[in-house]
RNA sequence: GCGGCCAUAGCUCAGUUGGUUAGAGCACAAGAUUGUGAUUCUUGGGGUCGCGGGUUCGAAUCCCGUUGGCCGCCCCA
C-alpha cells in the first residue's frame, strides 16, 4: 500500500465512523447531565510519576512513555483516575459537594490490540467525590444503567453485576487469611470465571498450601448470587462492621430497585476487579450474551486521592468505552444510520429558479435547519434520488410553476405526500413538519 | 512480550500444476433522462496483488524476512 498507514491499534474516524462515535458521545453527555454531572477535561500528556504512583512502576511497560525535550519522564494518559483525583484534590477545600464530575476523553495504552481493545480508544468517565456513603454508589450505577440504556439496550442485552472488595476482605480475614494471602486469594478469584481451578495455582506458589476445605469455602462465597445468600453466609460472624456493610448493601440495592432499575443488577461475587486501590463496591457492565469483554467497569477507591497527595476524600466512579459499546451496538442494529443527514434537500429546476431557492437556502440555513441542495443541475428524477438517498426528511421543490405562483412544493419523503405552501411560510411549515417528527 | 491464522480495487472476494495488457459484484462518477425516489442499461475512474529480498526464462501464485490485521496467552487501570 502506497503513502502512510494509521499506528496499530489507532483508528481513522471517516465521516460515517466519526457519526457513530458521536451518537455513543451524545448519549452519554446526555445521560451525565440529566444526573447532574459537571463536564471536565484535562492534558493528554502527564507526568509519567502520575501514573506509577497509582499504579506501581510495572506499569511503564504499558504506556505510551518517553522523555521530553525538557528531561522530563511523561506519558499519554492510559485513564483518567489519576487526573481527576489530582484536578479535585488541588481544589478540594472549595469545591462544593458532592463532587459529580465527568468527561469524555481518548486513552492510550501500549499493550497488543484484540477485539474490543485497541491502543487508542475513548472512555467516558463518571465520578463522584466527596461522598463516602452508598448513595453514590445508587447515582453512579444508575448512571451506568443510561449509559447503556440510552441507546435502546435493555435488560436483556447488558447486566451490572456488583460485588465488594470490603466484604471479601472481612470473610478472608475471618477464615484466617492474612492481609497479603488475601490479596492474591483476590487475583485467583478474579480469574476463576476465566481459567477455573488452574486460577488457583499462582496463589498456590507464592503462599502455599490452600486447604480443600478453605478453598471450597471460598468458592462457595464466589457463587453468591442474591443479597440474602450473602446474609446468610455471613450470619455466623455477627460484628457490627459486617452488619455495617450489610446495611450499605442493601441500601444500594433496594436504591436502585426504587429507581425501577433492579433488573439490570446482580449480585456478583466473582467480580473482584484485579486492581488492589479499590476498597468497597467494585461493579463491571457485561453483554448478556457474553461474548464481548467488559463493557464497563468501576468501584469506590477511597485512598486513592490521599495516596496522590492530597485530602483524604472517598470517591467512586466508574468508566465506559466506546470500542466494546461500539461492537455491541453493531450487534444489536442499534448503530444509527442518518446521523448527519440534512433534514431538507432541495430540489432545483434550472439557473433561474436556483437563484430563488439559494434565497431560501440560506435562510433556512440561517435559522437552524441542516439544508442541502444540489451543485450542478441535474435531472429531477436524479435529485428526488439522492434527497431519498441521502436521509433528509423534506424534499422542498423550486420549480418552474411553482416560482410563478410564489410558492415551494414540500415533498415529506417518508410517505411522499406533497404540498405547497406560500415562500414566505415556508420556515413556519418546515419548522412545523420536523417538530412533529 | 509469546503462539496460531491471514494480507489481490474504497468494501466482499475470484484468479487453474507459476505463463501475455490481474477480474467480478457492491460502492463511486458520467450519460441514457428539461418535473417526481431504494429500478434498468451504457460508459468511466480506481490495483507497481501490504512491503523488501530470493528461486525461475517468467511470480499475485513457490521460499525467506518484514509490516499490518484477526484470534488466543500475559495483562486489562
Amino acid at each position: 500500500m502506497a503513502g502512510f498507514q494509521s499506528l496499530p491499534g489507532f483508528r481513522d474516524f471517516y465521516p460515517e465512523e466519526f457519526s457513530r462515535r458521536q451518537h455513543i458521545f451524545a448519549t452519554w453527555r446526555t445521560a451525565a447531565r440529566a444526573s447532574g454531572f459537571q463536564e471536565y477535561d484535562a492534558p493528554v500528556l502527564e507526568p509519567l510519576e502520575l501514573f506509577t504512583t497509582k499504579s506501581g512502576d510495572e506499569i511503564e511497560g504499558q504506556l505510551f512513555s518517553f522523555t521530553d525535550k525538557g528531561g522530563r519522564e511523561v506519558a499519554l494518559r492510559p485513564e483518567m483516575t489519576p487526573t481527576v483525583c489530582r484536578m479535585v484534590g488541588a481544589r478540594a477545600g472549595a469545591l462544593k459537594r458532592p463532587i459529580k464530575w465527568f468527561s469524555l476523553a481518548e486513552f492510550y495504552r501500549y499493550e497488543r490490540a484484540q477485539k474490543g481493545r485497541l491502543r487508542a480508544f475513548n472512555q467516558f468517565n463518571a465520578d463522584i467525590f466527596g461522598e463516602a456513603g452508598p448513595e453514590a454508589e445508587i447515582e453512579l450505577m444508575a448512571l451506568l444503567i443510561q449509559c447503556l440504556a440510552g441507546f435502546g439496550l435493555t435488560a436483556e442485552d447488558f447486566i451490572i453485576r456488583l460485588s465488594d472488595r470490603d466484604l471479601w476482605f472481612f470473610y478472608l480475614e475471618a477464615l484466617g487469611f492474612t492481609d497479603p494471602q488475601a490479596q492474591g486469594l483476590l487475583t485467583a478469584i478474579d480469574r476463576f470465571e476465566k481459567m477455573g481451578d488452574d486460577a488457583f495455582k499462582g496463589y498456590v506458589e507464592v503462599h502455599g498450601i490452600l486447604a480443600e476445605e478453605t478453598k471450597a469455602k471460598v468458592l462457595a462465597f464466589l457463587k453468591i448470587k442474591s443479597l440474602a445468600g450473602l446474609e446468610a453466609a455471613l450470619a455466623e460472624f455477627n460484628s457490627e462492621k459486617l452488619g455495617v456493610r450489610l446495611a450499605d448493601w442493601r441500601k444500594v440495592l433496594t436504591g436502585l430497585a426504587d429507581m425501577g432499575l433492579a433488573d439490570f443488577i446482580s449480585v456478583d461475587l466473582s467480580v473482584v476487579r484485579g486492581l488492589a486501590y479499590y476498597t468497597g463496591f467494585v461493579f463491571e457492565a457485561f453483554d448478556r450474551r457474553g461474548d464481548l469483554r467488559a463493557l464497563a467497569g468501576g468501584g469506590r477507591y477511597n485512598n486513592l486521592v490521599k495516596k496522590l497527595g492530597y485530602a483524604d476524600l472517598p470517591a467512586v466512579g466508574f468508566a465506559i468505552g466506546d470500542v466494546t459499546t461500539g461492537l455491541l451496538l453493531e450487534q444489536r442494529g442499534l448503530a444509527p444510520q442518518f446521523i448527519n443527514a440534512p433534514e431538507i434537500y432541495v430540489i432545483i429546476g434550472g439557473e433561474a429558479e436556483r437563484r430563488v431557492a439559494l434565497a431560501d437556502i440560506q435562510a433556512l440555513r440561517a435559522a437552524g435547519f441542516r439544508v442541502e441542495y444540489p451543485f450542478k443541475e441535474l435531472a429531477f428524477g436524479k435529485q428526488f434520488k439522492v434527497a431519498a438517498e441521502c436521509g433528509a426528511k423534506l424534499a422542498l421543490i423550486y420549480g418552474g410553476d411553482e416560482i410563478a405562483k410564489g410558492v415551494v412544493k414540500i415533498r415529506a419523503m417518508v410517505d411522499r405526500t406533497e404540498h405547497e405552501v406560500p415562500r414566505d411560510q415556508l420556515r413556519a411549515a418546515v419548522r412545523d413538519y420536523l417538530s412533529g417528527q
